[in-house]
DNA sequence: ATAATAGTTGAACAATTATTCAACTGAGGT
DNA sequence: ACCTCAGTTGAATAATTGTTCAACTATTAT
């Protein structure tokens, strides 16, 4: 029982040791753990949107929503296309989505 | 085309109108958003483990760990199983193991 | 060229939050 | 009963972060 215990502490340090991934995840979930955030990827979910717009669907100024777009694209979840004056941003790819899925399942389940 | 672009926003902002779990959803990501507590997910995902040995694991103080527990308690993430003196933490479901997964699958690929 | 519009950026401010410290609760062993 | 060990809790501090404001770039229209 004790041995046990011992064996899975040192796996575990072991585990935490070696994955430096485990800053990248907790990196990727903070930019997706702000609700200004997620309205922004799931408005892009519906359409490509340009700053604008972004802002008029939010109720929010242009400059915040480039503040938290910039974040977004960092991240490498939103992607920008230049037509013009305006700049359309949309989702940069399919993972996007499925995450946000992944966590709506959480929530209707659980609570 | 405008026709299009305002049908999108309306489109955007009634569904943005309607859906209040998106601020559920950002508290839930907010949770794994944090490197301590994504260690103490991943650690769980190993094995059950006390207070005091995921301390010893993450190299904090009980105190600090058993904070971030409450928060990760409180999002129904992980589930407490008092045996004597300790308190054994485990996984609340299957579905965290599968955020996690959802977000590695993100990082490896993109980047 | 000039004006107007779309977007970005940096500094400042306010709000949130993670960790530390100290005090406290409760179970087990002597 | 007493002491010890495991864990929780609240207040305080330090750091991070979201929004605002103002100034700036770049593109389109007159």
């Amino acid at each position: 029982m004790e041995y046990n215990r011992l064996n899975a502490v040192k796996e575990v340090q072991n585990k935490l040791y070696d994955d430096n991934t485990i800053y990248d995840l907790a990196e990727l979930y903070k930019v997706f753990g702000d609700s200004t955030r997620t309205k922004i990827l799931i408005s892009l979910e519906i359409s490509p949107l340009c700053v604008d717009d972004i802002a008029l669907c939010l109720n929010m100024t242009k400059s915040a929503v480039s503040h938290q777009l910039r974040i977004l694209r960092q991240a490498k979840l939103v992607k920008p296309d230049k037509r013009g004056k305006e700049v359309y941003y949309s989702l940069d790819d399919e993972h996007v989505s499925s995450i946000i899925e992944c966590g709506l399942d959480h929530i209707k389940e659980g609570k």
